[in-house]
DNA sequence: GATGAATGAGTCTTCATTCAT
DNA sequence: AATGAATGAAGACTCATTCAT
């Protein structure tokens, strides 16, 4: 009757786990609907019934569940893109299997969101309001920007043009989701036609 | 044979003038290096050199600069692009006038900047938003929407069509201001060509 | 034609005297609606018409202005006072007449409050709310304990005996004023029968 | 045989009562001394030698602390008065017991006053009511004012009437906390004559 | 490891007073 | 002498973080 745990796996740690990921469930709520700066810690604790002062024996600060949340996100993501790309024959292709994936994604993350911010603050264009969100879509920006500088003949700018292509990505997929049923086929369709055809036109390299 | 005096020219005014649009470029620099959240009152006031009470001498809250800074920037901006839509013969015209006026804004705007701060937080890329710039992007917005909604031989979807193309020319306008020199023909030239060609290509209502 | 100006009466010195006085009376008004504490010297001068500054030319402090209306409060009623001590042939008499006019005093003080305040703020009994008030009835207070001083026969404990009959004119004054109409003679007649001869002495209804 | 905690009992929880209790204690004297307006949050935590924001783990604001200690002084003093009114066969054994009971209190609440302020301030007569004091005073306004409307007979203007012996209670009892020594007794006496029967029935010196 | 009260720096804002014009 | 903007010391309150239990 050997103990052999090669893998905590006891029933403290087992709370332990649960709890770390209640945070950050509950992290990613908290700055979906406030925003990092007008999130508190103490909204985030409230939401995981455990009191203030665990949160610090998870994280060391507000900061760093803001950085393991986009961590976790990415980490979830990337395979899925690496995938994608590994499976895509060509650019096109890629593009649209990517943006779908994206748009999956969103639509799920949204789904997790309780309530919405109150329209009540002045508020400006913040990009990638979720870290999670944001990081996905570093990563996407990253395999659209190889895939883009690949193909040369492309090469206009390839810097504008994974910025381009990322913009309509990620403005689509908001709009979509403000949309009811949230269709993200359609949404990936358009997305990918737009980014496709305006890639296209661009005068060429020496143009 | 008195001095008509068409404004009051005395030192307090002067100073008084002075004093508000310090605050104002302040703002607009905190704002900018900062975000809203994150800006103080204190931040703002300190770049001034004034005290901590005169700046409500000036506004009454932290929200009302902003607001100010936004209107400023809209009525600077407003005209121009009605103007343009006035004097542009096709959509296509106007999308390019339209876009560039806006990067000749932006860079404008850009240059009225002093210092960034050494990026040390964790904010994303939240940096780069002015609320004029908001404001003026705003402009931009409804009138591509017009625009566009006007052709209904494109009307693929309308809404995501806008977004699409403001997608674009915000984020290919913040790309551009990262570059040295900053080129505002060249980027201009890129996001009209980005935008027409994608919306060109698109499937017509029907297909 | 001679210059002869044996007192201070050219237009500046004319309007010198008005500041003071209006700046006396804004005060009056303020410090009755709002209280010592709550009143801002910005609330007083505002209702003059004159500038923040120029408060400062008329009166050192906030304080400073509260203590001239007590002053003058003071001064306006003390002969009164004076005069019917002098004429009162008994105690009883004193004690009538000089209720009658601080009542008068008070229904006049009455008629130049404009508003009244806010019942918003948690408020204790806060006696004597007008500086004037507070002086004049220090002079009542004053009056009554010498008289009753004098009155060895009654010298059970002439403070409580001023403090009693003293709380008792303040307290049926301020409700006198409340009621409409302000009965200065009903009033004054209830409270100097109580005064002299109490609850059980009053004249029973029908009387 | 474990220990059954009815209460809580932990050092925590003893620290926690403590704390509020040191706070409550506080603020009476800062109440007492400095009235609602005049005393910040910051002179009452001052005293207690917690941190600021400590204050607000306790009372939501200044304004909660101060209905706290209404409350606490009603809370104690109200049930004495109702049994003090089911056991007086008349009217003046009521008036007697009443007076007595709460100069009782005053006195006992007196006691645990620490310090009084050098008089620099303009403040009136303004010091020298706790919201207790206030809210207690203020339960025998009511049972008073009940009584009295409830003689007809005597019914002159009871609303008068309640005023004007509440007026003396009131103030005598103010009087009473400035003598060496607090004889609640004799002033209870001389409250219930005075309001009952005036100066002129009260007992002759040496009666 | 969980708890939650304590901490205190920091935020916005008000206001009596000063002072250049 | 009038003006009114500038000043800066408070004030009430918040919140990330610490720490005794």
């Amino acid at each position: 009757m050997s103990q052999v745990a090669y893998l905590p796996v006891g029933k403290r740690e087992q709370t332990k786990v649960q709890n770390r990921q209640a945070i950050l469930d509950a992290a990613r709520e908290v700055f979906g609907e406030l925003g990092y700066e007008t999130a508190t810690v103490r909204d985030i604790i409230r939401r995981t019934g455990l009191a203030a002062g665990t949160f610090y024996n998870y994280y060391r600060s507000k900061e760093e569940v803001f950085a393991a949340l986009a961590d976790e996100g990415a980490r979830r993501f990337a395979p899925q893109l690496k995938a994608i790309r590994a499976q895509s024959p060509d650019f096109e292709v890629f593009v649209r299997k990517a943006i779908e994936a994206y748009f999956e994604f969103l639509a799920d993350e949204h789904r997790n969101w309780a309530a919405r911010r109150p329209p009540d603050e002045p508020h400006l264009h913040i990009q990638g309001e979720t870290p999670e969100m944001a990081a996905v879509f570093n990563e996407v920006r990253a395999a659209m920007e190889q895939a883009i500088s690949g193909r040369d003949s492309l090469a206009a700018d390839p810097d504008y043009m994974a910025a381009a292509a990322i913009a309509v990505a990620r403005d689509i997929g908001d709009k979509m989701l403000e949309r009811r049923p949230i269709d993200t086929r359609a949404a990936a369709k358009f997305a990918a036609a737009m980014i496709l055809n305006g890639l296209k036109g661009l005068p060429k390299a020496g143009d």
